[in-house]
DNA sequence: AGAAGGACCTGCACGC
DNA sequence: TGCGTGCAGGTCCTTC
């Protein structure tokens, strides 16, 4: 579910709520969430002040003032919202802090997201890639070159670029007029360059817009995104093409479903 | 080592 | 109405 565009507006939404109060209470409804599966959560968060709270790739990154760190990963379809003490738990809270009030609630049916304590350890955004927003062309380029998977699984992979999943990866891709199927080893300076551009003004503007929601997505206070009214090829598969009116097409790539439109990003923009 | 494919979960839309 | 099927925004692990 949530890609960089949806985590960053949770990670707006929570920090000035958050940030310099202190966790008074936690509840673990699901224990097998929360990662490494030994640690004692409820005595790590109880009594601790967040000191600050980031986003990085698709995590939620809180800070302790005990200079620990604990991330949280919405996976798929989790929540992480802000709601009073007394409000009525949703099915498939696994999570609560209670800051005094109101509660921090981790929502998530699939249980495809978690919780990983960290502490201190440095170590653990090491194999993240690095964020798009902000990345030289120059840089994506060395990274791209170093494998021959098509450009769209090349995006998915979080060791790669971290950040984009599957909409805004197929989004992106329009934009930059590339075929999906094209090997990230053979794009061109000036199709990676384009593609660069892409990404970072699909994320830009889908924070803008508060995020897609497709179905399970909300914000921290609970509310919807809008940039799914924008999309050009993701979810509009049979649609006419907002650019040249052909037919946005589906296939399956890398497992996942990828939305283009077969003349705008042709066979020309294809090699290998 | 890199790449591909299945596994992990629940809920929903759809067709019969 | 009810049941079976397929699909979903993500990652991880195994196999080749």
């Amino acid at each position: 579910m949530p890609e960089l565009p949806e985590v960053q507006t949770v990670v707006d939404g929570l920090r000035p709520l958050l940030v310099g109060r202190s966790i008074i209470a936690v509840e673990l409804c699901r224990p097998d969430i929360v990662r490494p599966p030994a640690i004692d959560l409820l005595a790590k968060l109880a009594g601790r002040a967040i000191v600050d709270l980031a986003r990085r790739a698709k995590m939620i990154v809180f800070t302790l003032d005990t200079n620990e760190r604990f991330y949280i990963h919405l996976g798929m379809t989790g929540q992480l919202t802000i709601e009073a003490t007394e409000a009525p738990r949703r099915v498939h809270t696994h999570i609560l802090l209670d800051m005094g009030g109101v509660q921090v609630r981790f929502v998530d049916p699939r249980r495809f997201g978690g919780l990983w304590f960290v502490g201190h350890d440095s170590g653990f955004e090491d194999r993240m890639g690095p964020e798009p927003l902000g990345l030289k062309w120059q840089d994506f380029a060395k990274r791209l070159k170093r494998t021959d998977r098509a450009i769209k699984v090349a995006l998915l992979d979080q060791t790669l670029i971290a950040g984009i999943g599957n909409i805004y990866a197929d989004e992106a891709l329009f934009l930059a007029r590339i075929h999906p199927h094209t090997r990230a080893s053979k794009l061109t300076g000036e199709q990676i360059k384009h593609l660069n551009r892409a990404i970072q003004g699909t994320l830009r503007r889908a924070i803008k817009a508060r995020g897609s929601t497709l179905r399970d997505y909300r914000d921290a206070n609970g509310a919807a995104g809008k940039f799914q009214n924008q999309h050009r090829v993701y979810g509009r598969a049979g649609q006419p093409c907002s650019n040249c009116q052909g037919t946005i097409k589906r296939i399956v790539l890398g497992g996942r479903g990828t939305h283009f439109c077969p003349t705008c990003q042709g066979r020309s923009s294809r090699s290998g």
